[in-house]
DNA sequence: CCCACTTGAATAAACGTTAACCCTGCCAAT
DNA sequence: ATTGGCAGGGTTAACGTTTATTCAAGTGGG
């Protein structure tokens, strides 16, 4: 029911060729038709037909985004960059969310291939040495770009913020603060919340300390295991004078516990987060957080993806780190 | 490249139809060859090409959503539940976001008709009377759900939450806690704002008080407008006991302010917002605000675009408020 | 006046699938 | 032997573009 190209041309009595080269702006046409083609494909206000076009020049303009959650701030900025950056190229974005669900991800990535995406960018949840899916993505010469979370053992292009120098930076701000007992709430069992812990441990020592294990709490992502993380720490003796957390939200959960403990913050205890998500500073007591560079690594990862596509070569992979950066508010600011 | 329904019917000595036939379930096929089929096409590791099947079935499979921002909590959350919502029935979501701008978001409606999406869900902010964006929709005949924000003398879908229930309950609340000088931050100048402010109003006069020109302030929608707007409301005399915000950031700004003036939350001035935002329970004082139930409007929204897909026959548009409800939480926890 | 070249356009074929028909055996009932 | 029906396929023609090739007419030079 749609205009096509077609309707156009037999308005003209010209061939369909005729119209599709003035409105690609290609060819040799003349003056004269391709102001007619013009007048009446705004007449009949056509709209081109991308389905067609990519099934002939198998270029959809499409990216597929491949997030955990998208509800959570930091990937929501994550695709808001993302789309911002390809708009101006002509790319649309297709998203999907798999919830941490491994497999899920992986028939998601299957999907979004059969739609022919030119690229994918995917913040992958996909466990060390499980590569299949990506085999499967590289088999058809699909670009692809993997942000936040590293996949071991795979060449691959990545963007990501530097979490070992997120690991330092926090903790020497609070080395810096007059701290000297300082924790750790640490994140799930995988790379990312791995080397934060790891720039955490080196900072320690580099300034003299020696990192103790029991000032080290496992824990996840959210604000809830914050809290219980807290609360254990709270029962190690001595008590601790500064604590980094793994992330904002479990900065926040520690900082209910420390408040319900009767402490002050940032006196009894300082606190320092990562990711500086954006209400950071309407907080109880504004957090001191690392900024993660987040828009950056949506922006950056975009910009390479879609050179990516566009040269013909495959490329070498290419690894960005973004280096963090400290934010200073409330929950540090004390006299060392 | 990839591996095509051809190379499949090659290898077997089939026809292409019947490789199709097989993989949709459909026709006479018998089960020899169907075995053969579904075999080769595991070991070749066929994806089907949606790009060709939509050209001739009508049909991408595919909804656009397009938000005036999805950095913003509310619009994640509408995007993850109608993208949860939708994936059941094979559908994907291409995403927009058009920052408040009603020319892009127009432009963003004309390509993704172009990219021949099945449906549209739209947060508009098309200014009121300008419907040629729909008029184009309604043309193609394509379905569209409008959400968060209706558009007055369009007869289209809407899903979204009752907006004078929200200023009548947030106000009523406020009356029970005992204020009886009741102020109201209000939002921009659209129809959201209108009637939240015209809920507050009504709730005022039902109780007997008379709505007071100078304790309405205008304002937008950010925390930074919400500052300024209470500060505002500080310098009216006699001072007031008790805000209704137009939004959960306008309370987080608003709270600032009367922090900042060396009064108590909620003795002095009890505060309500709206939205109830991920992080309303983690602010300095928790935030009493109304939940508007935004899952339930991507939800709804998503359920009703895909049986206006499913359906041949245009149906009446339909529109569905949700009823909002009130969370209590510190702001507002004081003695009537 | 013929050849070579250019301009402006038409024609044919493809892209990978599906929809709508058509064909060929085979079997049972007439 | 004819008819009818059905199982198991195959053929043909779309879907709306683009790419590659071809063609007709005009133009300028020798």
């Amino acid at each position: 029911m749609p205009v096509t190209m077609m309707d156009i041309a037999k308005d003209l009595k010209v061939s369909v060729v005729t119209v599709s080269k003035v409105l690609r702006n290609q060819g040799r046409i003349s003056d004269a038709t391709r102001k007619r083609v013009l007048r009446r494909a705004k007449e009949l206000n056509y709209q081109m037909n991308w389905v067609a076009r990519s099934l002939v020049t198998r270029r959809t303009y499409t990216i597929g985004l491949l997030l955990p959650e998208f509800a959570h701030p930091f990937f929501a900025e994550i695709a808001r960059a993302v789309a911002q950056t390809v708009r101006p190229h002509g790319y649309h974005i297709v998203i999907s969310s798999f919830e941490e669900d491994p497999d899920l991800e992986a028939s998601e990535v299957d999907s979004l291939l059969a739609r022919q995406v030119d690229g994918l960018i995917i913040a992958s949840s996909q466990p060390p040495h499980r590569l299949a899916m990506f085999k499967r993505v590289q088999e058809r010469n699909t670009p692809y770009v993997l942000i936040d979370r590293p996949i071991v053992g795979l060449r691959a292009c990545f963007v990501g913020v530097d979490n070992r120098a997120i690991g330092s930076l926090a903790t020497e701000h609070l080395i810096e603060r007059g701290c000297c007992r300082i924790g750790h709430l640490r994140g799930p069992e995988v790379g990312i919340a791995e080397e934060r812990l790891e720039g955490y441990r080196r900072a320690l020592t580099r300034h003299g300390f020696r990192p103790h294990s029991s000032y080290i709490v496992a824990g996840g992502r959210g604000d809830d295991t914050g809290y219980d993380g807290m609360r254990k720490l709270l029962g190690v003796g001595p008590v601790t004078d500064g604590v980094f957390c793994y992330n904002d939200p479990v900065a926040i959960g520690a900082m209910r516990a420390i408040l319900e403990a009767g402490l002050k913050l940032p006196d009894d205890i300082a606190l320092v987060g990562a990711g500086n998500v954006h209400y950071s500073d309407v907080l109880a007591i504004p957090l001191t957080t690392i900024d993660q560079g987040t828009s950056q690594i949506g922006v950056l990862a975009a910009e390479l993806l879609i050179t990516r596509i566009a040269s013909k070569r495959s490329m070498r992979s290419q690894k960005i780190l973004i280096p963090p950066k400290l934010v200073e508010r409330e929950s540090t600011r004390r006299q060392p």
